[in-house]
DNA sequence: ACACTTTCTGTGAACGTGCACAGAAGGCGA
DNA sequence: TCGCCTTCTGTGCACGTTCACAGAAAGTGT
């Protein structure tokens, strides 16, 4: 209790009230923009606001309301992850900005062990939020499942399998996958490989549908490897496994920009060239794609905007309105550089 | 009010007493662990819990004990930065990592605009978090001047000058940066400049003192330019100024990996060497460093260490304990590499 | 002068918890 | 039997708001 005993005690609505001589209920109704209040205890108010340095106690409003203006957004990653990937930044901060619109606060909930589901789970059901925005859950996610028992409004950024039934903001990965791919086949690759990742989500095992749509008869299991990160050491060693099983291969689709850049960079190690010898495509358009010798043809996933949407979606919920559609998928674009 | 209207309404500490045959009491002094509870009332309480389904009222538990056991993170970072920037989600997640031992909810709040600013100083205020970590605080920082005033337990990540009484922990980025520089003067070099970045921040300045500090009388006030950001942009428009000032330039101390990394592009578009031409040195040791071609000679960080030594700090301030030393300065380490 | 609306104000009762206090029940020694 | 300690339990109040309601004050039309 060290903040008690070092301040003296916060200024409440009473200390407001007896100040301006006005009851609570008139600074109550002041403080939250209600008619009625007229100009003298509008003025008197104000100047015993400033005088006494009142600021609203948000929990006894939470108490009151049963609301806190604030929105989760919870961020399953594992450590390595979330320094290297680009979109979770870009969706966070789509996020804020639309609910910072709305004057909601933006709360972020990291989840880096078992010990942080179970705190937040608590967190969530205290009340300390109105809703959550989940980004890359994975399939069962035990916060997912949390979430949907406390029946608190939910958005996800991915549509997991396993949560059929809740609201979500996404891309069509599947159809992206395959469109890149086809682009890279369109160069007159005739060995392609996919070097995948992060198969237990659904933005993972998608991709790597669309691949294998866009290969047809041509597809080859022995052509493709997994990896459990979008991480650029998941290309590096993608890569080589691939090399050493097929030495001609002429074609690679990475799961990400980041797996791509460590695909090339294999690739330059061992003596082939880019667009040369390999053709090389990727997924995200992050600033991995702009830093590739040559530049990354990819696909382009609207990061800010899927935060945007998740935030307005979960506005609308936790105002009672139900959303037209389930799910949102947002528009992708492929962008061809010099890689392929 | 859609969840009052569509939700029964929540169990509370009434409905587990009356469930249980106790008074509220009593399941009040279980809840919080305390003694003198029978191990017959232990059992009921346990039983009525799991069958009404009850979860604690942080809101209410909160406004009660006047503490909310949660602990804010405050980045104040424009868009790109945040996106770009390695050590904040490193210090995010060593942060993280501390408060979780410690039980406490890390809640993550983002500046993206003044209005943020406003509104997370009101919830700050509001009693939702028992004290805060700072991150990139620039000098006269609104939200600084905020947590001062509120009186609110907080510990800086970095130290700036505008806030001299606060506590802090960091490193010393100007003997840091003058030891790298040396570092670059050792291998020979001549003509030797600067991109700097960042300086309304205490790192960038600290960063470009220390870098005087090496030069000496060598100094030259033609070969330093600066940038309001640690990006790489900053490093490519840097260097292109730079070339075209001195052509002959044949060293470069980096403010961070970022800019080394757009520098060393220019360069070798301008088809010099690096380390041959050019010596080149960086700063965080982030990946940055290790993409580069040749791999960055730098300065590392322990980004994640800072999390912790802040967490553990406002820890302390939030339970009374007055930290030995107002700051704490973590050492860092030279990276020699082979771009110098 | 009257009823009637509109504008404004004050009050009691929640919201769900923790804490201090009073007191009950049981064991134990004199 | 009495007093005393230990263990356990129940109750009133505080925390600082919002909300519903009752009612005062002021204006409006007849």
């Amino acid at each position: 209790m060290a903040r008690q005993g070092t301040r003296p005690r916060r200024a409440t609505i009473f200390d407001v009230a007896a100040e301006a001589n006005v009851s609570r209920g008139t600074v109550s109704r002041m403080l939250n923009g209600e008619p009625y209040v007229s100009d003298s205890a509008r003025d008197a108010i104000e100047k015993a606001i400033a005088k006494v340095g009142y600021v609203r106690n948000m929990a006894a409003r939470n108490l009151a309301t049963q609301r806190s203006k604030a929105i989760a957004l919870i961020v399953h990653e594992p450590h390595s992850v979330f320094l290297e990937d680009p979109n979770i930044g870009a969706i966070l901060l789509g996020t804020n900005e639309r609910l910072s619109e709305a004057d909601y606060q933006l709360v972020c909930l990291i989840i880096g062990s078992d010990r942080d589901s179970a705190r937040i789970a608590d967190y969530l059901r205290g009340g300390f939020v109105d809703g959550a925005v989940i980004v890359s859950a994975r399939e069962h996610d035990p916060i997912a499942d949390a979430i949907a028992h406390i029946g608190l409004p939910a958005v996800f950024v991915g549509h997991p399998e396993s949560a059929p039934d809740m609201h979500y903001v996404g891309i069509d990965n599947r159809s992206a996958a395959r469109d890149i791919t086809r682009a890279l086949l369109a160069t007159g690759r005739k060995r392609v490989g996919m070097i995948a990742a992060a198969l237990d989500r659904d933005s993972g095992s998608e991709r790597l549908a669309g691949f294998r749509d866009a290969m047809g008869d041509d597809f080859d299991e022995n052509l493709v490897v997994d990896f459990p990160l979008y991480s650029r050491n998941s290309g590096v060693e993608g890569m080589k496994t691939l090399l050493e099983r097929a030495g001609d291969i002429d074609g690679i689709f990475a799961a990400s920009d980041a797996v791509a850049a460590g695909a090339m960079d294999v690739l330059r190690q061992s003596g082939r060239s880019v667009p040369g010898d390999v053709g090389i495509v990727g997924f995200d358009d992050s600033d991995w794609a702009l830093r590739c010798q040559p530049q990354l043809s990819t696909v382009r996933q609207p990061a800010d905007l899927l935060g945007r949407e998740a935030a307005s979606m979960v506005l609308e919920l936790v105002n009672g309105v139900t959303p037209e559609t389930p799910g949102r998928i947002l528009p992708t674009e492929i962008k061809l550089r010099g890689s392929a």
